[in-house]
RNA sequence: CGGGGUAUAGCGCAGUCUGGUAGCGCACUCGCUUUGGGAGCGAGUGGUCGUAAGUUCGAAUCUUACUACCCCGACCA
């Protein structure tokens, strides 16, 4: 992508309305814009971002065999009836109602709707398990969506919903499951930790949160210093305990002390047994011919508070620092006099093409900025390498690799190979 | 929904107390000079001052109502 051509609005000053770090610099680096409280356009830089999350995610679920379909955003009230959830839900539920004067709402989740699809469907236990998944926007009318895409009211999503015949079948999706988010956050590249959390008003038997640390995390979690134990501390305020004792104390599982931390919600697994197939009547023929009320687990990933999440937990004064994973761009070609010199032109636009064609996202700053601009705007959208092109070139032949970390040296503009190493 | 705050050009802000017809920095446009850390000079574009009503000869400024947005709380698969 050249940038003279790219729609990427950097902004030098936050807007006051930006608050958390990762909202002001989204803000700054010309990733979204809002267009109501809690509602943002995504601009390209920032759907680029989000899409590389999207398939990360895309690629972990089929890897662990689950299915993906597209339901709708509007979903009739006759359904939500079934569950008693129209009643139950409050205002975030948002209602229409279409040119017949028939309900509808904004989904700001999907059980109904998948349950529906599975008992009209599917009679067997011969075709369980299934898992279906979807990536989705959702809607949720919050009584206060804050921090920009953290938690707005349409917000991107993955969710997917297991069909087991039976609790035994049901807990190996979930560890699945468990197991598909670890590796999704793992290549991701963030720091995170699965956390014992409340079931809520949904019901089911377990529940596990998975947490990206950060201060800025809305949720507060106690975490052992030296095991895997971790837990939402929702769960202790109900017993009426002060969390800020906690910090120093022996961990339960007797390993380590206890470490209170924030942490953003970004994923949440569920076994939610039988409620849902209960009411609406959800069953399949088990192997003695006799119907049988299906299991269910479900399990959500916030892909757009991922972006958000990934910039809290790496991000410095100059802007955002991407885990390679995920940037919007691999490499940003600096060209220093790019209008004025032909030599730098015809050299910048032959080693943007060479690196296309091995495969890598290139920006290149054609812009007529001079370094200075290049490198801020190159800092604050976080590109993990740039590659500076100007007059050490015209003198040695030389470019000067330079990470988003720090790090720089000069090589030779042929050795594409040993630039290259940097990605190794 | 309770408490607090903000609203003036794309972004950041001054002007409001003390009413006189809107300004600064950045950005943007044109020209020339610049080009390895957000360049310089010159000339420009862009605002029904959140909305509505009121007071007044005159309102960004005073009064009232409303709206939007932000923060804290409550809420939240």
């Amino acid at each position: 992508m050249l940038l003279s051509k790219l729609l990427l609005p950097t902004l030098k000053d936050a807007p006051k309305e930006a608050e958390v770090i990762s909202h002001k610099l989204m803000l700054r680096a010309g990733l979204v814009r809002k267009v109501a409280s809690g509602i943002y356009t995504w601009l390209p830089l920032g759907l680029k971002v989000l899409r590389k999350i999207e398939n990360i995610v895309r690629e972990e679920m089929d890897a662990s065999g689950a299915q993906e379909v597209l339901m709708p955003m509007v979903q009739p009230k006759e359904l939500w009836n079934e569950t008693n959830r129209w009643e139950k839900m409050g205002p975030e539920l948002l209602r229409i109602k279409d040119r017949h004067e028939r309900d509808f709402c904004l989904g700001p989740t999907h059980e109904e709707v998948i349950t529906d699809l599975i008992r009209n469907n599917v009679k067997s236990y011969k075709e369980l398990p299934l898992n279906i998944y979807q990536i989705q926007t959702k809607f949720r009318d919050e009584v206060r969506p804050r921090y920009g895409v953290m938690r707005g009211r349409e917000f991107l999503m993955k969710d997917s919903y297991s069909f087991n015949i039976d609790e035994a079948c049901l807990q190996s999706t979930y560890l699945t499951m468990r197991n598909t988010y670890k590796n999704i956050l793992e290549r991701i590249g963030l720091d995170y930790k699965i956390v014992a959390a409340d079931s809520g008003a949904i019901g089911g038997d377990a529940s596990e949160e998975f947490h990206v640390l950060a201060e800025t995390g809305e949720d507060t979690i106690a975490i052992s210093s030296e095991s895997e134990f971790a837990i939402n501390t929702e769960l202790l305020l109900k017993e009426g305990e002060d969390i800020s004792s906690l910090e120093g104390k022996p961990s339960p599982d007797g390993k380590g002390t206890i470490q209170i931390k924030k942490g953003i919600e970004v994923g949440h697994i569920f076994k939610l047994g039988k409620v849902y197939a209960e009411d609406m009547k959800a069953n399949v023929l088990n192997n003695e011919g006799k119907a049988s009320t299906l299991h269910m687990g479900c399990y959500g990933v916030g892909v757009s508070r991922l972006v958000a999440a990934a910039i809290e937990q790496n991000n410095d004064d100059k802007g955002i620092i991407w885990p390679h994973s995920i940037s919007p761009f691999d490499i940003n070609i600096i060209a220093i006099g790019y209008e004025k010199d032909q030599q730098i032109a015809e050299a910048s636009l032959k080693l943007y093409k060479d690196l296309q064609e091995m495969g890598y996202d290139v920006l290149l700053d054609d812009r007529k900025d001079g370094y200075g601009t290049k490198m801020k705007d190159s800092e604050l959208i976080g590109v993990p390498l740039n590659i500076v092109i100007g007059k050490q070139y015209i003198e040695t032949n030389e470019v000067e690799l330079k990470s988003r970390s720090g790090d720089s040296s000069l090589n030779d503009i042929s050795n594409l190979k040993t630039i290259l190493d940097f990605f190794k």
